[in-house]
DNA sequence: GTGAAAGCGCTAACAC
DNA sequence: GTGTTAGCGCTTTCAC
């Protein structure tokens, strides 16, 4: 009886990987066979010699070596990710549905943080670009490739997430967000009556301006709101923390606010609970995002969320089927309505856990 | 002036990727001094060569192929990450910690989602192995692992984290969290005079029966605290909400609470939050992790703090420095005193993002 | 239905 | 100091 290690070991002794042609010799075939058999194809084999030849596979231990085949086909079946901040929830969601959305179609992901560094992120392009990836996607302002270098065209398919719009030469997806900021603004309006309404967003958004920026805008006008103040603070929780921090001892809080992430809305919503305002009845908010973080601060924070999972299944069909010309994929933001607004509360969707 | 794409084309005019042989072509020297050049080594070139040779990679746009470097080097550069949740807040932070960890040495990380399911991290385990992964980063139920079937030789160095206790040849990482439950437990009885004290915990944690069941018995026995209700939910935002809602409808809520996660203290305190449950007067609770989410609820969590950036680098040095023999590395969790256990407010420290 | 052999791009031992 | 060359493990064309 054989075990995995017979005749695999070299001349020292040491153990030796079981390559294909290991598992040839040991079938009494031809290397050629035993990738038909491991591929199905492209050429055709007898049954029992397939069948032999499986038997030794496993009685071997035989691993197909990836790093090889990859070298040889051109293809790693691997996708380059790039985030600026992994903690941040729509990020963490978004790389989620990325990699169930990878997994489902044979591809791993490698995951790797810019922290919001262009130098860092060219690096880290160049690196995985070296690495032979299949495809790209970065999660990175928009802008920042607007007016790219020339392109190399050995450089792998890439698309451009969490993007306000096209950008010449590429794929790019993102949220209809100014969409969202309206609808965010009209509601503490219409709704809830809120006649001055804040914005709190982070530096180096979606584009410049940052269309949440222009829909709070565009809403404030519609319907006759007050501009109340625009804070600008990191796209984290400390970032809407210091955010509300000022407004607070400025005594500058208006009337509502609609914050333009959920990293940052909790920390907003921290900060307010800390200095004792009501929320919704003081300062109702709207959050950016609908991540299912949002669910569990409170008040639950209303949302215009992001269709994170078709976004990913979209971002994944573009890199891996027939290529189509490059253009901007804009999705629909709806409002979540829980009750950071002043809407009736609404227990989180507890049946599942996802 | 040469382009980067100069004798590059293929027969039929199509762009072809630019090889180390390109390069030694048109620098007029053999394609070893070419990797000479680029691995500074393993033999001496003239720095006129040198020079020459850097000026033709320049030129060509020439980019080394990492798959054919790893097919000849065995290795990749490239570690595997198995977790079960990226979105639970340890999970994340300790998740990006290693990819710091990672890049600092330059590794790369294919990361993989098990959602827990034992067959999943198989099957990736087995995927990443055939990706000739220089390393395994592994985070799951350490029970899992402890008999495990006769392990190949040709299995690549792993460690596993978040893990109880020893596991017989293996490297492993965790927290020592009976003591983390004692402390926990321990702060409540002793600085809060709680004498009544729940756990919230969820299925399949670091072993069984879990370290913290058994520090948080530990302490009770100790400090002549009545038991609590143990309440076992899913390790999330939402079972934590499950399982203070079924405290509340029961009627059970004890005195004080030890959540063993941060991810499900989230949870309850919402659901605490929502049925009015003044805390931390009415039910005061320390949570087990210490990630940076918990410093944003309100009132922010005491927690049981887990060294996620020491254990990342831990990990690290493990798979990729000379080979130690392998065995158990406990971390020391310290409470980090914030307000949800009736400590004084402290904010968030808001002076950085991370 | 099967096998021989070229080659993917790179490294490094060995010769000069 | 530089060049030649034999692989790394796999796929696939082409002959038989």
């Amino acid at each position: 009886m054989a075990t995995p290690t017979d005749g695999t070991r070299d001349d020292a002794g040491r153990v030796r990987r079981v390559t294909r042609a290991d598992v040839a010799r040991a079938a009494g075939v031809s290397t050629a066979v035993v990738s038909y058999v491991m591929n199905d194809g492209p050429r055709p084999v007898a049954p029992e010699t397939a069948e032999r030849v499986r038997a030794v596979m496993a009685e071997l231990g035989y691993r197909p070596n990836f790093t090889a085949r990859a070298l040889n086909l051109g293809t790693t079946h691997t996708l380059g990710l790039v985030l600026q901040d992994t903690l941040n929830p729509f990020f963490a969601e978004l790389a989620q549905s990325l990699e169930r959305a990878a997994s489902a179609r044979g591809y791993h992901l490698v995951v790797a943080e810019s922290h919001g560094d262009p130098a860092t992120e060219q690096r880290l392009v160049a690196e995985l670009t070296g690495r032979q990836v299949d495809g790209l996607l970065l999660m990175s302002s928009g802008d920042r490739w607007r007016d790219p270098a020339p392109r190399d065209p050995r450089d792998p398919p890439t698309v451009l997430l969490d993007c306000a719009g096209p950008v010449a030469g590429r794929h790019t997806i993102g949220p209809d967000a100014a969409d969202g900021a309206r609808a965010a603004v009209t509601h503490l309006a219409q709704t809830h009556g809120r006649r001055r309404t804040g914005l709190v967003i982070g530096p180096d958004g979606l584009a410049s301006p940052d269309p949440r920026i222009v829909g709070w805008r565009d809403a404030i006008a519609a319907h006759r709101v007050i501009e109340g103040p625009l804070m600008i603070e990191t796209w984290s929780n400390a970032g809407g923390y210091r955010a509300a921090r000022r407004l607070i001892e400025t005594g500058t809080l208006p009337d509502a606010l609609f914050v333009s992430s959920d990293a940052q809305a909790i920390g907003v919503v921290r900060a307010l609970l800390e200095a004792g305002v009501d929320i919704p009845r003081e300062c109702p908010l709207v959050s950016f995002d609908g991540t299912r973080a949002g669910e569990y601060t409170w008040p639950a924070l209303t949302s215009a969320r992001q269709p994170v999972g078709e976004m990913a299944d979209l971002a994944l069909d573009l890199l891996t089927s027939e290529r189509s010309t490059p253009r901007h994929h804009a999705f629909p933001v709806g409002l979540v309505l829980r009750e950071s607004c002043g809407c009736p509360p609404t227990p989180p969707s507890v049946a599942s856990d996802h």
